[in-house]
DNA sequence: CAGAACCGAGAGCGGTGCTCTCGTTTCGTT
DNA sequence: AACGAAACGAGAGCACCGCTCTCGGTTCTG
């Protein structure tokens, strides 16, 4: 909207330059401290320039953490997409141990930034819609996979329990928004491997249990592999 | 340890009064404002007195949050382990659905309070050894429930997937800590089963996905459903 | 070439957590 | 009963925050 799709003079050049430059240091800022404690006046400080200045080119705070929080969940899809294009499309198990693994792997270095993701949201902060586009970018690729196996006709191990008309119906969106056909039974389970994937992160990050008890690497593999028996993966 | 554990003096009652005060008007603060914004000066404002007046009840804001941590760990247990309780002891599934209902219930009227719970850490801020107790509270219902179908020797649908070594070495701390025998199979159905309440919960709480779209209600319920239906409660 | 648009800097507003000092009150001890 | 110590509340102040406004200078555009 406010920056031109082809810059053309030099203030141009020089604006998507020092967009770039603020986003950046944001970025780096976030790799030390979390994302309640972002300052717009360190990023100025650090860049010398007034922190009034700034705001010529993110009019808020929250503005640049929406750009963050874009850029994270591209990061974030980018880096799971790529983990799952390395694996033959065949092995539906490998490429749902990639995909798990990689979504681990990049919350364990950003740490902070899988909080501005997955964790409380920021202050009263509502993320606009410009966000929800690459949000999905991760849970599509999981999708996907499930896609993939109904395709296939992989079959789902038992028990199949009844999925009750309400869930149906809630789940019926969903299906709408991956566009390939999945049954219920398995979409329901697609459903619940993807808090569980979250969930287990988020306890693991956020360490609000079993600190220093739990052997992470282990359990997440673990849990990665009954996750893909469940689906019907292997 | 500063708080004398029978009140003496006028001074002493006076005291634990107004921290008592301090602490009610800080969780009355949290059901409006998030964790992150929680104000010292704000309280003071509220309570009418000097903001430098708190620092001599907490010595800082992050030991109000701590004990702020304390009390919601301790209400939400106190919550889950009513819910729980007022089910025949026999109705193991029944249990776990009053357990996970109350635990979201909970959550959906005490947004901040889960949030600082469950939600990403507040600054840099680590929780003390005060914090682990109260913590333990939900999850020790649960881990309850099951040593209770261990005990009865209630059967675990298949399949039974092989537990590695290395889990079961990670897990053996966990089964110590609950302090009765639970076999391999139905501690990792366990421990897979906690990570999801609390990653569901999380994910309809802070909204990162499926806003608007998916019927909260009904999903969660049959979720609850079938995670009873794993763990072998009904 | 003039006007408009944009820019960076600086001052300033109201807010924050927290510290220090000061005069007062209360307590335990002699 | 009196004294010293400890605790108390209030206020000023420090360094930080997000954000706004104004002002002089640059750059683009018609």
């Amino acid at each position: 909207m406010s920056t031109p799709s082809a810059p053309r003079t030099a203030r141009d050049f020089a604006r998507i330059e020092l967009t770039r430059l603020i986003l950046a240091n944001a970025r780096a800022q976030l790799a030390e401290v979390g994302p309640g404690e972002l300052s717009v006046r360190q990023i100025a400080r650090e860049l010398g320039m007034a922190s009034s200045a700034v705001y010529r080119y993110f009019p808020s705070r929250d503005h640049l953490i929406t750009a963050l929080l874009i850029e994270c969940y591209d990061e974030s899809g980018e880096a799971v997409e790529a983990a799952e294009r390395a694996v033959p499309k065949a092995q539906l198990a490998r490429r749902w141990g990639a995909t798990a693994h990689a979504l681990r792997d990049w919350a364990l270095v950003n740490r902070h930034e899988y909080a501005l993701l997955y964790g409380s949201p920021v202050p009263g902060y509502a993320a606009p819609q410009d966000t929800i586009g690459p949000a999905a970018r991760v849970p599509a690729v999981f999708l996907g996979l499930v896609a993939d196996a109904e395709e296939r006709g992989v079959p789902l191990p038992s028990p199949h329990a009844p999925v009750p008309r309400k869930e149906k119906a809630s789940l019926a969106p969903i299906a709408d928004m991956v566009g390939r056909p999945i049954g219920d039974e398995r979409l329901v389970r697609a459903m619940m491997t993807w808090p569980l994937l979250v969930g287990q992160i988020s306890l693991e990050l956020f360490g609000h249990l079993y600190r220093g008890v739990l052997d992470y690497d282990a359990h997440f593999a673990h849990l990665v592999d009954r996750a893909a028996l469940d689906l019907g993966f292997r």
